[in-house]
Parts: structure tokens; sequence; C-alpha cells
DNA sequence: ATAATCACCTGCTCGC
DNA sequence: TGCGAGCAGGTGATTA
């Protein structure tokens, strides 16, 4: 479910509700996420009062004196704000419970996400440290993009997806900002001019901030923090469309493979 | 260093 | 109706 978008949408979604909340207690059903959830997040978290909800990447962050909660949503997570009586149903592994009687509730069918404690500075964390820009900040542009690709053969678009290279940029996006920069995702990464990279990082920032704007892509049961759809979905131009005509000039879409991943994309707009 | 593949896990759709 | 195959929004680990 869940790229750069929906994280940004979870992230706006429960902020207001958490902030100036103390953790009253946490109650963890199935610890075997992507890493085990920490035996003692209770010791780390309850009596501890929530100032913010940061993201990195698709990483969302909560920060407290001693370290930092870090979450992520992995394939199929979700979380939202509950009453603290609602019972948990299948797929419900880990609540935060709040002081004001709610909980903020991770449900993940497939256990890609994870829920971790983190001592001290997060941003040197192995999982953070090695990451490349945010795509919507200044240090994210076409001169960074051309930089980083030389002598790279890779196909753009697995360059693109490279959480070294750019964060947030997963497989819907990628393959809508490629079709926006009329740029095939099978070329070689080092093969592409700096004007294409150019316009190919200004249509990563649009296709990315339009979808905030929209609430993220609802692709099965997404929802936001506030229990509203993504209304993106509508809007995408190649994503799950392939075998369909393209909407720019009518021909049949192309659907692919490229690093194990689905790719769609027109041979007449995308060169 | 870079590129390709594997792995984690459940649920759903498809073809037979 | 049942069953295996393949696929799904991510990304770290492993292998060439």
């Amino acid at each position: 479910m869940p790229e750069l978008p929906e994280v940004e949408t979870t992230r706006r979604g429960i902020e207001p509700h958490l902030a100036g909340r103390r953790i009253a207690a946490v109650a963890v059903r199935q610890p075997k996420l992507r890493w085990p959830v920490p035996a003692d997040l209770a010791e780390q978290l309850v009596g501890q009062r929530i100032g913010a909800v940061l993201r990195r990447a698709k990483y969302l962050l909560i920060p407290f004196p001693a370290g930092t909660l870090l979450m992520h949503l992995g394939m199929s997570g979700s979380l939202r704000i509950i009453q603290g009586d609602e019972p948990p149903g299948y797929h419900d592994h880990v609540d935060l419970v709040l002081d004001d009687g709610r909980a903020l509730r991770l449900h993940d069918p497939r256990r890609f996400g994870a829920v971790l404690w983190v001592n001290g500075d997060v941003t040197v964390h192995p999982l953070l440290a090695g990451l490349g820009p945010e795509p919507l900040s200044d240090a994210f542009d076409g001169d960074y993009l051309y930089a980083r690709s030389r002598r790279r053969r890779a196909p753009v678009k697995s360059f693109l997806m490279d959480g070294r290279v750019v964060v947030g940029v997963g497989n819907i996006y990628a393959n809508e900002a490629l079709f926006a920069a009329g740029i095939r995702p099978d070329r070689a990464a080092g093969r592409i001019s700096l004007a294409r990279y150019r316009r190919l990082a200004d249509e990563v920032k649009r296709v990315l901030a339009h979808s905030i704007e929209q609430g993220g892509t609802t692709l099965r049961d997404f929802v936001g923090g506030d229990g509203k759809p993504g209304y993106f979905k509508q809007e995408l131009l190649v994503y799950g469309r392939g075998g369909e005509s393209c909407k720019l000039c009518r021909e049949l879409l192309i659907e692919t493979r490229l690093g194990q991943r689905s790719t769609v994309f027109c041979r007449r707009c995308q060169r």
C-alpha cells in the first residue's frame, strides 16, 4: 500500500491525534514483523509524551528525549487512530495506547513493516544513514540525478527506485514520473542527458506533491489516519494499465518486468 | 562499486 | 468448488 505520499498522508492524519499525548500502554500481539518488535518497547515508551510525528523516506519517526520510535509500513501496513476499547482484528499487531483513551493501531497483513526503538541519534541508524535526499527537497534535482547516474548501466527506473539515490520513489510513482517525463524505463541510467534528468526530477516532484494533495493512491483498502481514502488512483496514467491504450496517443501500453517489478510504459511517448 | 536475485509474509486472482 | 501459480504498494541481505 504505502509509497511516500501514503506515508506522508498517514503522518499528517495521525500527528494531530498524537501530539501532546502521553503513551499509557503498549500492546504487541504479534512481534514478528520485518524485524522483531523489541521486547522492552513498553519500558521505553510508557509515560513518555509525544511531541511530533516526523517522516524520513518512508519511515515514520516519533522522537523522545532518549531515543526515537521508528516505524515502517512495508507493503501492506497501515496506521490509524482508534478508540481504546475497539477490539483488535486479524493482523492488528501493535497498539500504542494513549492517555486520552484512544490508541494508534498498526495493521499489517504481510508483516513487512517494522516497529523499532533507536537509542540516541536516529539519523546515524543503519536503516537511515545511507539514504539519498528527499525527493521534494532542493537537494534533489536534475543535476544531482545526472551526476549520480554517470557510468551506471542499470535501467533508469531501477536507478530512480534505489533509496541510496533518492528516497520515496516506489513502483507506482516511478512508472508515472517516467511516463510524464517521456523516458523509457529500461533506458540505461548513464545514457540520459542532463536536460532529460531535469525534466524527470521535475516530474517526480510534481507527481509526488500532487498525490500527497490528493491523499495518496488508494489501492485495495488504504485509508489515511483520518479514515479517508486517497484519490490519486483515478489519475494514474500508466500504473496498472498494461495492455490498455495510452491516454496521450492511444498506443497500447507495454507491460514488462524490470528488477522484478511490474513496469508499464508507452513506446511512442517514452524514448 | 554495481547489478541481479533472493528473502520475508499473507491474500487475492487467474487458469485448469 | 478446489488447487497451484503468480502477483502485489518495500527494501535489506546475499550473490555474482
